[in-house]
DNA sequence: CAATTATAACGAATCGTTTCAATAAAACAA
DNA sequence: TTGTTTTATTGAAACGATTCGTTATAATTG
């Protein structure tokens, strides 16, 4: 008695082979028009075709990565994907792999080293093909580096420049942003400007402020430093909301008037309003605001948000592009060199700012 | 010459055997903590695992799932990823699948039926193990299922219930969440109530519309027909928000007083806020505003918005608590019925209620 | 002491593809 | 006619891990 009565798993190449009257062989450099398939007639292809479909043969993608050592997957590791920033990112870079057909495995790090770490493993372990690492509001920084670069694989960060530039990266012009965001407020008439820093550790906050002070160095603005304060370090995204409430809320208590208000981001930005709507001021009537950013929901509050909008769709496509190309030099061997670019933020103007009376 | 001069990709269990001086099947065999290992001596093992650490050794993976037919991956399709709805759901999704040491990939569809069907197929082709489908803001259906069953793999539908209720799903109770956002509103004394409801192709919008109904019902409150307005069908969803600010505008115009409106969603509550606000109302000394699902930005809103709770993570919990089982239950060719699971909203006073005057 | 059972380790087959080298027939050239 | 290419097809060898069945000792039992 033989095994007819089993019901087969599925359908294998060989079954199509049986079916169609070839070698398992020539079955497969047909199917996958290998070079070899150039000697093949026509008449022959088409019966394989034809064998193939009916019997509704579809490859064994583990039998196939085992032979070619590929999957075509990318990892894509972030710390919040809470964070509307990280929505629109992960846009980006979805759109950009559905049109390479690849596939990304997601994984949460929830801000915690632990599990950054247990999930690179994982991705390691399944040999994904490159790591897309979106670095929002992220205070991990030397021993990542390390750790990432053990990978030996492709990898691509988004938000974040590491100190060594072994690694690819992909950020936006921080320090620019911030300049033509204070531009703005200075070509409404503001003079007297309230700042909510990021948390130190953020090498955006940073950046963000050299571009406030190089355009009042430009102007010769003067910035009080009684009016400019930090927020603290923080890894909960909704608490960083509150402590910008409780910052501004301080600012507003020490009495020193201010026109305008620029918040260190647009989740700054709405724990700043917040404040400033229970002390009674009227934004923008009488104070402006804007953040940095520009995600989701800032279009939509009440007044909506004038901030720098952070061209996230495109940072994840360029992310994509980079880690593309470096995984097809990886399997070529080639060896390609670390990219870095640096996209241009953009103002965008709403109804958080207006002119001072 | 021999290849020893050949850089070895990888080290293969075979190199372990060799450096261990065991079998390749001993190493499998202790590594994996097989029945087997039990008559292994403890010596041997601990050469075993010293060799397998000196080498670096790393299970090929490909070559286990190739063999095992498992890859503890599950595929997660949604429809929209830049909706803040999903972005909590899918916290939850990864906090148990962390747990069950599955790996996610995630897809998109963009609202987009081919997008959908294309990802399917992907999965599919991927052999991930079970199915997680985000079904939010979703107008596809009768066929979606049809495709869906195709697979024959465990699946979860989350925010739907399919009308073969082959497939298991995790809703909320709409219905109830709705009934007691109106209590909420009826309690504040409101009795001229708006209502913006959901797009009618929605499932939800009519589970919603008859907890309204029932609770007017219950307590002989009356509904006035010309302050009940509909959202357009609509994929897009800040588009949605517009509709919303165009509606409710459309009601103020006619000038019917009401003291409370009650929003589809939050994302609707938003744009009627809008309009509200424009219209010199304030919300919620003038008029009471009330949402469903409790985003993420809702908290952040000034005011903040009151609103019926969707237990967003736990869906994404149990809903993974299904498919694990499911999973399980394929692999030991048991065969587990669907499941369908209904969770309780909750609702969440916050700013934008107020007793009426 | 013989018979049985635990213990310890291994060899070979298997999972489903792809690819290399080999073969054979046909087509062409000298 | 013989020799060389080109065209068509194939068997067998990987890829790397797991598992089943086997063998060889050691320990235990009657």
């Amino acid at each position: 008695m033989n095994r007819q009565g089993l019901r087969k798993a599925s359908v294998t190449i060989r079954d199509v082979a049986r079916e169609s009257g070839f070698a398992a062989s020539t079955v497969s450099i047909v199917l996958n028009n290998a070079p070899l398939a150039r000697y093949i007639p026509p008449a022959t292809k088409a019966r394989i075709h034809k064998a193939a479909k009916k019997l509704g043969y579809h490859p064994n993608i583990f039998a196939k990565s085992l032979r070619s050592k590929r999957n075509h997957t990318v990892g894509v590791i972030l710390f919040d994907i809470t964070d509307p920033y990280c929505t629109l990112i992960l846009r980006g870079i979805e759109k950009s792999l559905y049109q390479e057909s690849f596939l990304s495995i997601l994984a949460d790090a929830h801000n915690e080293r632990a599990r950054f770490e247990r999930y690179l493993e994982m991705m390691l372990e399944r040999r994904v093909e490159g790591l897309l690492v979106l670095a929002n509001w992220l205070y991990l920084d030397i021993n990542l580096l390390a750790d990432l670069e053990r990978g030996k694989i492709p990898t691509v960060i988004i938000g974040r420049e590491l100190d060594s530039n072994a690694t690819s990266s992909v950020t936006v012009d921080d320090e620019g942003g911030a300049y033509s965001a204070l531009a703005h407020l200075y070509s409404l008439g503001h003079r007297k400007i309230a700042f909510v820093r990021g948390p130190r550790a953020l090498a955006s906050s940073k950046a963000r402020w050299r571009g406030v002070q190089r355009f009042a160095k430009d102007t010769r603005l003067e910035l009080d430093p009684k009016l400019v304060v930090d927020l603290p370090d923080q890894v909960n995204l909704t608490a960083g909301v509150d402590d910008a409430f409780r910052i501004t809320e301080d600012l507003l208590k020490q009495k020193r008037t201010f026109s305008a208000l620029m918040a260190y981001d647009d989740m700054t930005a709405f724990g700043a309003l917040r404040a400033l709507a229970k002390a009674g001021i009227k934004v923008p009537q009488e104070c402006s605001l804007i953040g940095f950013d520009d995600i989701n929901p800032s279009q939509l509050f009440v007044p909506s948000l004038t901030t720098v909008r952070q061209p996230m769709e495109a940072m994840g496509a360029s992310a994509v592009s980079i880690l593309i190309e470096g995984i097809s030099a990886a399997a070529e061997n080639r060896s390609g060199s670390a990219i870095h670019r640096k996209l241009p933020a953009e103002l965008v103007i709403r109804e958080s700012t207006q002119a001072v009376p």
